[in-house]
DNA sequence: GGTGACCATCTTTTT
DNA sequence: GATGGTCACC
């Protein structure tokens, strides 16, 4: 609103390095035993951090702020219990990302030796994956069971609902998306279907006897195609563990160190199967933040986290208070965001890194100037030396990029964007992986359905007749060509799909048999999709993508529990550049950290998000977002709220989005004018 | 039973 | 601005 002429103008932000840690003395455990380490982990850790390193029996709970080294405790002690003597294949560490499990076992290798490399790591859906597929006959599974996306346990739910008579017409039954709101949420905790309705879809309510029903149909259906959503892996492997206690007793010791990652992320299904899995020896070590819980719309509740102690009686506590990572400024800020949310553990991070300027809090005009200044503001950071890699721009939600997206484009900022849609959602490449999800598995009748419906002259009818036929003829894939599927109609197509699917499936490699795959499915491709062109660029990608693969199981799970990003996907291709800008939703920026970091689109309705606002519990998890989001920055951090958004036609918020407020987090914070500082933009013509 | 044109409805966030 | 659902016609 000033009418400042002058420029923004930054001075350099200090180069500052992490500070020592104090040392303390190797008291109890094992000081003989520690003396022969390699490591000295009492100077590299802090008190605390050591104290939790040393923990290594029974069960602990850690506390960690943002920034405290929590990753580094996590490296720190997988080295201590290696050298200590434990063999690494026994080490078990749950991530909230593969990325991030892989990451902390580069990190522990270098501190250490390869030997870190053997430790088991990744999600608890990878983890129950994979210990599925060793025990499926348990189950009554197939070993061979494919997994089902969001969209395709959508799209089954549906075909359940129409068997059951409710397809069409019918206003007052939910949505298949919806449908699937509430089966996954009553399965993520625990509570009934009909309890979820009256909370949270009460218009529904009349229906519940019908989608209890539907709940158990939907069960029978995926078990007789030997087919699994995420859920489903998370419930089969507890039923597993809790039916088989052989089994459970088997698994449990082959893990006799367990740590959990994010443990404010996990819900109550995790937490019992984590309790099993450590029922043998209760070395189970969880990390996590209260203040960082954001996930709660899948179930977690980071209550339990509160809970853990109760739950393992005996559990060392530790917090980490110490942030590492941030600048006192920006941490006087973040302190100031969470001190306002209602409910929290008192808890206040504090940094040995001085700076002379805060966080910085800019109003732009619209998205197109907020959109502007970053791009202006990130290569000026790049001149004074800033790598691209260590600048990031985060949000609450894929779409507010779009603008953003475009402007670097135009200015040709190289940028890698995460979190929003997924490259392996588009529907092209849907098509193609539920092509080879029917070499895998020959009774997934979901990736069928999709395979028959591209091909003219078949629709939902037939096409459920052919699945059918091919399952029950017990003739396989030779079934396609049989008596009611002559019809000249699509004999033609029915048969060059048979005779692609036998060409994949005899196929030498697994780059082979997704060359095969694309190749049989370019014609499909060009005759369905106006925009061909450039959909054809992601069959390469694929295939690439393909390569680093030995089997065709590991990459059809890689692609449903850890699918590639979509634009990392796209600039793989376009260069070799390998500096670049990365733009991020808040969720997906969780435990990284930039030098640099922009949080846009700061005003009520993005952030919170208008479809956030029906319960203090939901308006308070976009509090802890914003806290995630600004707690990412170590030196710079840029606020950014626009001052005009566009109502283009969805009402969601209606006209009043036309001038929207800033966030009312940022104005819930009293003294905001001192620890942030306002910019004003000045638009040269 | 399949197709295509027209309409409505959304779009948080992720495994 | 895409995707899904509905309806009328083949």
């Amino acid at each position: 609103m000033a009418e400042s002429t002058k420029r923004y103008v930054l001075k350099k932000a200090p180069a500052t390095e992490e500070s020592g840690s104090p040392v303390i003395s190797a008291a109890g455990i094992s000081s003989e035993q520690e003396n022969a380490f390699r490591i000295d982990y009492a100077q590299e850790l802090n008190p605390q951090q050591l104290t939790a390193v040393r923990n290594i029996f029974g069960p602990q709970l850690v506390i960690a702020g943002a920034g405290s080294g929590k990753t580094r405790t996590l490296v720190y002690r997988v080295s201590y219990l290696i050298e200590a003597g434990v063999d690494p294949a026994q080490i078990l560490l749950m991530t909230f990302t593969r990325k991030s499990a892989q990451e902390m076992m580069k990190r522990a290798s270098i501190v250490l030796d390869e030997r870190c490399r053997r430790i088991k790591g990744g999600t608890f859906h990878s983890f129950a994956n994979q210990t599925l597929r060793r025990f499926a006959k348990h189950l009554g599974f197939d070993p061979s069971f494919t997994i089902l996306d969001r969209g395709d346990a959508e799209d089954l739910l549906n075909v359940v609902r129409s068997e059951l008579g409710r397809n069409t017409n019918d206003k007052r039954f939910p949505k298949k998306r919806t449908l699937l709101n509430v089966l996954s949420k009553s399965t993520n905790t625990g509570r009934s279907i009909t309890d979820i309705l009256e909370d949270e879809y009460p218009q529904f309510i009349e229906e519940s006897a019908v989608i209890e029903q539907l709940a158990v149909e939907f069960q029978i259906y995926k078990k007789e195609r030997s087919v699994m959503d995420y859920d489903d892996l998370l419930t089969n492997l507890k039923l597993l563990l809790l039916e088989n206690t052989d089994i459970r007793k088997k698994i449990s010791r082959e893990n006799q160190f367990i740590m959990i990652d994010e443990f404010q992320d996990t819900n109550s299904l995790q937490a019992d199967i984590a309790e099993m899995l450590a029922s043998e020896h209760k070395n189970l070590m969880v990390v996590g933040d209260d203040a960082q819980s954001i996930y709660s719309f899948r179930g977690a509740n980071f209550h339990n986290i509160m809970k853990f102690p109760e739950r393992f009686p005996g559990t060392k506590i530790t917090t980490l208070e110490q942030n590492y990572r941030s600048t006192q400024p920006i941490l006087h800020f973040t302190n100031a965001i969470i001190k306002s949310a209602e409910e929290k553990y008192d808890k206040t991070l504090f940094s040995d890194i001085e700076a002379s300027h805060g966080p910085v809090y800019i109003r732009a005009t619209n998205f197109e100037e907020q959109a502007g200044f970053i791009s202006q503001r990130v290569l000026e950071l790049h001149e004074e030396g800033v790598r691209l890699d260590q600048i990031a721009v985060l949000f609450r939600a894929g779409w507010h990029s779009n603008e953003l997206e475009i402007e670097l484009g135009g200015a040709n900022i190289p940028f890698v964007k995460y979190g929003g849609l997924k490259f392996v959602e588009a529907s092209h490449v849907k098509d193609v992986v539920s092509f080879l999800r029917i070499i895998q598995n020959e009774k997934d009748a979901i990736a069928w359905y999709r395979q028959l419906l591209l091909l003219e002259g078949i629709g939902p009818k037939t096409a459920q007749n052919i699945v059918l036929h091919v399952r029950d003829s017990g003739k396989g894939l030779q079934a396609l060509g049989e008596k009611p599927f002559d019809k000249k109609k699509y004999s033609d197509s029915l048969q060059l799909l048979r005779i692609a699917l036998e060409q994949t499936r005899s196929a030498q490699t697994l780059e082979d048999a997704v060359a095969i795959a694309t190749k049989y499915y370019r014609p499909i491709l060009k005759t369905n999709y106006e925009d061909h062109k450039k959909r054809t660029d992601d069959l390469d990608s694929l295939i690439r993508i393909a390569t680093r693969y030995e089997s065709l199981q590991t990459f059809l799970d890689d692609i449903s529990l850890d699918p590639p990003d979509s634009t990392q996907i796209g600039a793989e291709a376009s260069g070799s550049e390998d500096d670049k800008l990365t733009l991020s939703t808040i969720h997906s920026a969780k435990g990284l950290e930039w030098h640099t970091v922009f949080v846009i689109s700061l005003i009520d309705g993005y952030l919170p998000s208008s479809r956030s606002l029906n319960s203090r519990a939901e308006i308070e998890e976009e509090r802890r977002l914003l806290y995630v989001a600004c707690t990412r920055a170590q030196r710079n951090l840029y606020l950014i709220a626009p001052e005009l958004s566009y109502s283009r036609g969805f009402s969601a918020v209606g006209a009043g989005m036309a001038f929207p407020e800033p966030s009312r987090f940022l104005q819930e914070i009293h003294d905001f004018d001192e620890l942030a500082e306002e910019w004003h933009l000045d638009v040269e013509f």
